[in-house]
RNA sequence: GGACCAUUGGUGUAGCGGCCCAACAUGCUUCCCUGUCACGGAAGAGAUCACGAGUUCGAAUCUCGUAUGGUCCGCCA
């Protein structure tokens, strides 16, 4: 179609020039003899003016149109767009399609509710704030490409209909038309095929690889997402942590104009938990945690014994936190399996709250010397035999504290790698038994590979997460390389030589034939988009989401299909499970 | 599987036992307007307050259940 330039492109210096746009009009101003359109195409506003109104169509909001018109400057201004110093004075103007009154008004303060805006999404996917989010996230991606391709790797794709894999996360399923009662299973990750392409030879692979997770939804988290998903053969850990913090560094430059200082700070697992209260701490502010055992060494409390004890000290906020904010952090505590949150405050020099009461002088006075306590200071802090328990829950009250009041400068940006994660998860209540803290195919460290059947739970493992603003943006590890050693870990945990050969057996047969040391690892698209876009909404960064019940508002899937579709493929609903008619 | 919160004209909110057959903003319709840019001004249309039961003389408002949506825990190797 005639089109000569894009609203949003025009500037003073087209002036004077005959122009044809197309696009949408946003919004107008009728002034009786003199009306005022703004017209919204890809690529922004720009100001149309009708001096003779009578030769307009029908201009209705969203209506799509074709206008011919001259470049003229404004006499005032409007410094808030970059349009601003210039309009279209309308020739004509051709009525492309006629719009009904949409549901809610399509701009970037858009007052509708997300359930609205879903159900209608490609209307939300106009307002311009939304078509920079998908902006930003192809451009995530063409610098992906961009820079993997010029450090030789070789994008392969990787099957999309798999074996279901026993471990990890629910499978989707797809049943096979061809094997009635088989049944393929969506990729979780590309993660065996990646690895068979290294002992394949392929030494540096990358792909923009779609993945799925049959579980609970959050608002980080969707049942389809996509990861940068990257192997290659013959680096050491920090090697590929190098690598990766050049392609950070190149998304910081290009999307943010950041130099950020490389390298990474690197922190030790524990040290994060310890300290943050979390596998993926925000640094951007202090709280940290504390540890009190020597602080309350003495005291008498049924808690403490054999307990972690871990606090934070929040600066000026014991006469501003009332009963009720602490019965909200106690709401938030338990949610970690920690019974409580208990307090000491600093008020008129006396220590008073929750715990004060198991204190006696001398013990109140070693408490405010050893934390250096200051008038109005605020003590919260748990105890629990669970390293972990205590850590994540003083965490999340970390963070809670954090925003109340305030230390959180959304436009800082705070990137680490945290490393040395450990090998096994012991799965609370159940002596002895482990799940694999990353995953089955992580390679332990060297220095730790003896005490894997002694001790087990102080294995680390050669594995890295990279965090930025406290959200896990990516991760991965050094791979397994031995045959024998794979499969120990798998018996480590749970499965017998007769699993591992049935489950992994394709897979592992591949470690006897040459295998080169290799490792990887993957971002997670939408993650890093969020990081990128200042959103803490990973629907904001998807054209089309699923709602937090994985249905589609839009088109409303999952459905019911038809009896025939069911029989092509052998399956019968169970009884009760009642069938509509199509 | 569990907890908590929400649901009121097209849209977003207020109202939290009688001042409410519901208020405000915005959108929509009609009219006026030559410099607006969140244009302005005037008039108007538009809601059985998610659904079902209950408490009460009286329910948008209280209780219970259901549905839908959101946030979190479990879960996410």
């Amino acid at each position: 179609m005639e089109r000569t330039a894009y609203c949003g492109n025009l500037r003073i210096t087209n002036v004077g020039e005959s122009v044809t746009l197309l696009g949408w009009i946003a919004n107008k101003r009728n002034l009786g003899s003199l009306v005022f359109i703004d017209l919204r195409d890809a690529s922004g506003y720009v100001q149309l003016i009708a001096k003779n109104p009578d030769i307009l169509p029908e201009i209705k909001n969203e209506s799509v149109v074709q206008v011919r018109g001259v470049v003229s400057k404004k006499d005032v201004p409007n410094p808030s767009l970059p349009t601003g110093e210039i309009e279209v004075e309308i020739t004509s103007m051709t009525l492309l399609s006629k719009a009904a009154l949409t549901p809610f008004i399509i701009a970037d303060k858009s007052d509708a509710l997300e359930e609205t805006r879903l159900k209608y999404r490609y209307l939300d996917l106009r307002r311009p704030c939304m078509l920079h989010n998908l902006r930003v996230r192809s451009k995530i991606v063409s610098l992906w490409h961009r820079y993997f391709e010029a450090h030789d790797f070789l994008e392969v794709e990787t099957p999309i209909l798999n074996l279901a894999t026993p471990e990890g996360a629910r499978d989707y399923l797809v049943p096979s038309r061809l094997h009635h009662g088989s049944f393929y299973a969506l990729p979780q990750s590309p993660q065996l095929w990646k690895q068979l392409l290294m002992i394949a030879g392929v030494e540096r692979y990358f792909q923009v690889a779609r993945c799925f997770r049959d579980e609970d939804l959050r608002a980080d988290r969707q049942p389809e997402f996509t990861q940068l998903d990257e192997e290659v053969s013959f680096m050491d850990q920090e090697e590929i942590l190098t690598l990766n913090e050049g392609f950070l560094a190149l998304l910081f430059k290009e999307i943010k104009g950041i130099d950020i200082s490389l390298p990474l700070r690197r922190m030790p697992y524990w040290e994060a938990m310890d300290v943050y209260g979390s596998d993926k701490p925000d640094t951007r502010y202090g709280l940290h945690l504390i540890d009190l055992k020597d602080v309350f060494a003495g005291v008498e409390f049924d808690g403490f014994q054999g307990a972690y004890i871990r606090g934070i000290v929040v600066p000026g906020s014991a006469k501003s936190t009332s009963r009720k904010a602490v019965d909200e952090l106690n709401m938030e505590a338990r949610k970690f399996r920690l019974k409580g949150v208990m307090t000491l405050k600093l008020e008129n020099g006396v220590l008073g709250g929750s715990f004060a009461k198991f204190l006696n002088e001398e013990q109140k006075a070693k408490v405010i010397s050893s934390l250096s306590l200051k008038e109005d200071d605020l003590l919260l802090f748990a105890a629990s035999p669970d390293r972990r328990a205590v850590d994540f829950g003083m965490g999340a009250i970390r963070t809670l504290e954090a925003k109340k009041l305030n230390l959180i400068d959304p436009n800082t940006f705070d990137l680490l790698w945290v490393v040395d994660f450990p090998m096994f998860d012991p799965i609370p209540g159940e002596e002895g038994k482990y799940t694999a803290e990353h995953h089955p195919f992580t390679r332990p460290r060297d220095e730790d590979l003896h005490l894997l059947d002694s001790n087990p739970e102080e294995v680390l493992a050669y594995a890295y997460d990279i965090v930025i603003n406290g959200y896990e943006c990516g991760g991965g590890t050094l791979r397994i390389y031995d045959h024998d050693t794979q499969w120990k870990i798998f018996n480590l945990l749970g499965l017998s030589d007769e699993d591992v050969a049935r489950k992994f057996g394709w897979f592992i047969d591949a470690f006897q034939y040459g295998v080169p040391p290799h490792g990887g690892m993957a971002y997670g698209l939408d993650r890093l988009v969020m990081i990128f876009t200042g959103t803490d909404n990973i629907r904001d960064v998807i054209a089309f989401p699923k709602n937090l019940q994985a249905v589609d508002p839009t088109s409303k899937a999952p459905a019911r299909v038809s009896k025939e579709q069911l029989d092509a493929v052998g399956i019968t609903l169970i009884e009760g499970d009642e069938h509509e008619e199509e």
